[in-house]
DNA sequence: GTGAAAGCGCTAACAT
DNA sequence: ATGTTAGCGCTTTCAC
């Protein structure tokens, strides 16, 4: 079923059909109608391979999310995905898995579909130029950037919060609850990840509180998931190590947190006071309600999709964008008794 | 930049760079080697809308998600990922928004990528045949199935939990604990969904119970997403209706409504037991741990597979199975007081 | 307003 | 082992 065999049972061109199919005004009502229902009857759906190879551009700008059902993005793709409409372009959404290759896939899509321009949401923290070399459209990184990487900072865009200040902040607020011996939660990778910058505000926060960071308070989750975060979190507690508050680098690893707190006969935050950094919608239904550095999602995915499509309309470069998180004020959080 | 700049400047025919890139056998390992290095400089990316216009057939299968980021997905998308992949088929995904047509995005993917089958990961419960026109493939629904549609059996193939018995069996729990006054937590929607399957089975293990119901006692959330859940169980709580038990058709929204009734001043279990169907990770980290019935998301992923499989390769025709749902007992539920 | 024909980038015969 | 060529299904000039 190919646009021919329509063009031949309706005894017209298949420019014609073409042309109907396309909202093109040059076809007489008659023959448009004609057309259009015989399209309808025969299930016929047009070949988007053939037609993106033959068109020399398009107004689509490619959206590639790294991790299935992060829940942390399902928010911000949304936004992404109006705010791109709304600017009469459209998104094309590729997931991958945390293991797959974004720049690949951004990659590929920008031949395909001949991309206007792209947007990572998740990703690496370490390019190097030559990797970013298939990548000829403009693109912004949207939650993460290149802090561990090398690409001159006028190739690319980007939209995040600075992960080690937003800690540092967290950290702080224990602190200023009189808190002195604060756990860490983070998620064992190599040295390059989100975890580690937000590790490294932690670190930063407990000195300049005068307060010597103690390596017995750090619990590394495998990654970063619930069960890592709870495992870890068990393993410090069995340790014996002394503490009074916890910070956890995600939402997710820190309610994994407070429920092995629980499960150990600690509560929240009598027992322990538990401060994150992400914002779940989820991180509100739990008890106690988790108090949380917020990343501003809606906010960052129109900032995101405003950049790119300045770079893409030439209306201005490259651009890096510092978004502040905003503090959920929860009930997981309480002064040291 | 396409494969014939690469020919030309490697000083070979295009057909023979199409050769190395498909790692076909018969091309002399130098000139192999002459090619690949060049490609890998140029930062040559194949177009994959040509690729796939030109082949006549491939061993892609379709898999069409509806609903961003569902966590409920997540599991089983990895699961049919690896199943489909060992079976030396790759996986597409695609995946939309609630409100998108999960057939059209089908058909197009079937026609762009000549898909050998497709598998539908939430979707509507209510085809006509004629809207199932356009997809001339294989296809098996995974988690729903066509209940209130017309489509004939043998046309295509599910896998499902029987919704309205496990809501059935959820529910006897709560009665065979004792209680009588059991609100029913359901998502506002016309009455073709995986909500109202539910919410029959409901009403069936009242009446089975010789219990009647009483329209009181059921809260109706405008959505599926745990804000709106919250916002029910709230308007329920406060219409001062009595009930010492609550069935969800949802652990989102149970979760919700235990956070409902804590800020009301009700404990789960103690002051209300509370039951509901999913199994997603997430209802084990809250307190009290969620109660709830499973669906077995790794045998639904692989069944799904292991069906589209079978019904692509002719070793059976379409099927239909029915999987169990499994009880994980937490601490949401106990015994009338 | 409509049709004929070129060609998008690639693979797969078919030659050599 | 390598090159030549004919399309895949579609859009888009360019004629008429």
């Amino acid at each position: 079923m190919t646009i021919k065999d329509r063009a031949r049972l309706c005894g017209v061109s298949v420019s014609t059909v073409s042309r109907v199919l396309n909202d093109r005004p040059d076809v007489s009502p008659a023959v448009r109608e004609a057309v259009l229902s015989a399209v309808r009857e025969s299930n016929y759906v047009p070949n988007n391979s053939a037609r993106s190879l033959v068109k020399t551009s398009s107004d689509d700008v490619g959206l590639v999310v790294r991790g299935v059902s992060n829940p942390f993005y399902s928010d911000i793709i949304k936004t992404i995905g109006r705010e791109i409409d709304a600017a009469g372009y459209t998104m094309v959404m590729q997931q991958i898995g945390a293991s797959e290759d974004e720049i690949a896939c951004g990659a590929i899509m920008e031949r395909e579909k001949k991309l206007r321009g792209l947007i990572f949401l998740g990703g690496r923290w370490d390019y190097s130029p030559e990797e970013l070399g298939p990548i000829t459209v403009p693109f912004v990184c949207c939650s993460f950037t290149n802090s561990f990487g090398s690409l001159p900072r006028e190739s690319y865009s980007s939209v995040t919060i600075e992960d080690d200040l937003a800690a540092e902040r967290a950290v702080s607020e224990l602190v200023r609850l009189g808190h002195r011996r604060i756990a860490c939660l983070v998620a064992e990778t190599d040295d390059r990840s989100i975890s580690e910058l937000r590790y490294h505000g932690y670190l930063k926060a407990l000195r300049d509180a005068g307060i010597e960071p103690d390596g017995r308070l750090v619990a590394r989750a495998g990654g970063f998931n619930m069960a890592d975060g709870y495992a870890a979190t068990v393993r410090l507690l069995d340790s014996g190590a002394e503490f009074t508050a916890l910070f956890s680098i995600s939402d997710a690893m820190a309610i994994a947190a407070i429920k092995a707190l629980y499960d150990r006969g600690r509560s929240v935050p009598g027992g322990c006071s538990v401060i994150a950094i992400d914002g779940l919608a989820f991180s509100e239904y739990i008890r106690p309600t988790l108090t949380t550095l917020c990343q501003p999602m809606a906010e960052m995915g129109e900032e995101s999709v405003k950049i790119l499509l300045d770079v893409i309309e030439g209306r201005s470069g490259n651009r890096h964008l510092i978004v502040e998180p905003v503090l959920r004020r929860g009930a997981s959080i309480a002064p040291r008794v």
